[in-house]
DNA sequence: CCATGGTAGTGTAAAACTTACACTAATTCC
DNA sequence: GGAATTAGTGTAAGTTTTACACTACCATGG
């Protein structure tokens, strides 16, 4: 284990950004600095990682400590290792980020869980580091992502309205999507199951309920991400005007 | 610097996929190793970050060091961090790719040039270290790449034919493409200049020469990826079927 | 100089997809 | 029972994608 002492070694860590839906709107799950430095400023949660460690493996225990939540949708994204991101010396991070259902989420008993709030992406003004940027770079790839896979599953409960996807999908996309035409495309992958449901308990005409079709997705995905609709005699042509795969 | 003794620490390095194109096939460069682990395998090249170093600069080192090339194309791609991913200890590797025109490649006087050699992307079989699992991220990397940003014209020297930038699109997406298609598509984006130029000493029709339009690819990206050809009054929806930059 | 071999270059019609757009339906609350 | 509020629905026009085959041009060799 000591073979590289001749070498520059590095402390190392993972930074998650950890985002939720909530009220219409993108949340992002931020920790109360207590220490120097950045005492006082919100802060992305991220540990150092261990010695006998995958890199993944961190990014996962991060988020378990903070959330006690296991099995959510995990991407890394960037490493960031700019000479003098952090004033104390050379640490090079890698971000990560995850999708949660803000509903599944209690606060933990950790001492650093206290200080975690969910904070609006839109809102997030100045954070420790360069952790803005860090933000800033994974709420970009989630946008590609939410276009390439129905990703927005993970941030909604089992049950939820075609609106509710909508909202979702007009928050992460930061625009607005026309009701008629979004609920044709979306119906039309195939992705959903129709409950036969309806809303309870609210001041209108209830919404009906539907829930991700999990096992359509993965043949799906097993085709190759075709998204071949029907019958299509259509060939794949990698050089489509906006030839990726999209979601929806 | 020594802030964080008490964090387990440890060394990393960049490793490059340098990305060519000739004969109509996807190169990588590869280097042999002269020592163990796996003396003898082909390895990426890469090397340890320096402590003053950016994790760009590093990269665009090991590649100057290679090379001789400067300003090339270069982007970071996925940190591996496998703790068993190095025999001797752990190891954390950031992975680059470049691209680069091999006609401007020379090989280098120091010693790791001299060990360096193309190989076809396709018919590379195992690398030292978890360098296939790195060269095939990249690889997939570049797909995507190729349909969202106009890099193929980083590949192929200052003139080309559109047999020639087509036998490439169809080489990082490993497809064939109609031929009239793809000339109408990647004529209507405006971003080549028609040099009224032929080819000479071939022993056929020679075919017009072209050229990238550097500064209407500037305008484009400044727009916003916008794409907006002619004076369509299309609205963007970021829902559209295939709803990604694509290029071409 | 003519025939051959080989690549360059070109157009169109059908299918698929995207866009724009406005009214009725169902429920609760008062 | 009327008002308020959100759910739900269809179609036509425009744009993009797809499939497909022939002529043009140049060099070479007989």
């Amino acid at each position: 284990m000591n073979e590289f002492n001749e070498y520059f070694k590095s402390a190392f860590t993972v930074d998650n950004v950890i985002f939720g839906f909530d009220e219409g709107d993108m949340k992002v799950l931020l920790i109360k600095r207590g220490e120097e430095p950045y005492k006082g400023k919100w802060a992305l949660p991220g540990y150092f990682v261990n010695p006998a460690e995958d890199l993944d493996a961190a990014a996962k225990r991060v988020l378990g400590e903070l959330t006690g939540l296991r099995n959510v949708y995990l991407e890394q994204v960037r490493t960031f290792g700019a000479v003098n991101r952090h004033p104390a010396g050379r640490v090079i991070t890698v971000a990560y980020f995850s999708l949660i259902k803000i509903s599944d989420y209690a606060i933990q008993a950790s001492s650093i869980a206290q200080k975690a709030k969910w904070h609006s992406i839109a809102r997030v003004k100045d954070l420790a580091f360069d952790h803005k940027e860090i933000l800033q770079a994974c709420f970009n790839r989630l946008k590609w992502l939410v276009r390439a896979r129905p990703v927005g599953f993970e941030l909604l409960p089992p049950k939820f309205t075609l609106t509710e996807l909508q909202h979702l999908y007009e928050a992460i996309l930061e625009t607005e999507l026309d009701k008629r035409n979004f609920r044709k495309k979306i119906l039309s992958m195939n992705l959903l199951i129709d409950l036969d449901e309806t809303q309870e308990g609210v001041a209108h005409r209830p919404a009906r309920l539907y829930q991700f079709d999990k096992e359509k997705y993965e043949e799906f995905l097993a085709e190759g991400f075709s998204f071949e609709l029907k019958e299509s005699k259509k060939k794949e042509n990698p050089l489509r005007k906006n030839a990726s795969p999209s979601f929806p």
